[in-house]
DNA sequence: CGATAACCCGGAGCACGCTCCAGGTCCAGC
DNA sequence: GCTGGACCTGGAGCGTGCTCCGGGTTATCG
């Protein structure tokens, strides 16, 4: 076991592109990534782990900074869960005020469609001739 | 009646910033504003209501240039109607999987929260001496 | 009438998050 | 052994969407 993952794979699995894993590592969104003989990274599975981790928090809008807050805290070790625990519910909270101004925005981007569909209906085929 | 407003009371009403109803202006997102005598902007009622347009549009995540698309048409007149209506229609169909795309990933992040609830929960108070 | 605030313009600069490049090294298959 | 593809590095460049700056003009208020 202890299985592990070339760049390749691992852009394959994750979702990141081959630069954005490099970036990340440059960065320390990811910890320096253990390396082959030749120099060429091998991901493990843990790694693999956090970059689902990371995608989790991109996805729902996370900035790098605050991720990498994030990865500080998770490098120092498990009495930094409280910690985390902590910005993981402030995250939520902030993914939940986004849904719900996305959910009312949206409410008037249809409030809009449905103007133009009136607008349609009431003046309708300008091209259609009238009456024969 | 037709009432005119200031830049200050545009932002105001708006919530663009005045660099940024400058800068749509320069883009083309916005017809050129009229100008009182001065020179300085007026905005008229028709300008807050595309503005409003626009805000719903940005707040749904439109890119400029998508709204720049329909700055065009709705220029063009009545005849686009049909054209603008299918271009908000598939931005809604767009911002539908925005939506479904953050609830899903939502709910990663909430499991991931839950897990270390659970840490939190099965390894409790580290510091408090135990038994005395 | 003077001071202060609001506004004008063109253009530079910035924050974010990658993405690409050049010039090399490593390794798997024939 | 050789070739082609995967990978390495540091650093530059880019797309998006504003935001700021400097120097000047216009409006408002006491």
């Amino acid at each position: 076991m202890t299985e592990t993952f070339s760049p390749a794979q691992t852009v394959e699995i994750s979702g990141f592109s081959l630069d954005t894993l490099r970036y990340y590592e440059k960065i320390g969104l990811i910890e320096p990534v253990r390396r082959a003989a030749g120099g060429h990274r091998r991901y493990s599975e843990d790694d693999l782990g956090w970059l689902d981790m990371l995608r989790c928090l991109r996805g729902t809008g996370m900035p790098i900074a605050q991720m990498q807050n994030f990865a500080v805290l998770a490098r120092e070790g498990d009495d930094t869960v409280e910690d985390r625990l902590a910005l993981l519910e402030e995250h939520d909270a902030a993914v939940e005020a986004e849904l719900a101004r996305l959910l009312e925005q949206r409410s008037k981007v249809r409030a809009k469609i449905e103007y133009y569909r009136a607008y349609l209906a009431q003046q309708p085929a300008v091209c259609v001739p009238q009456g024969d």
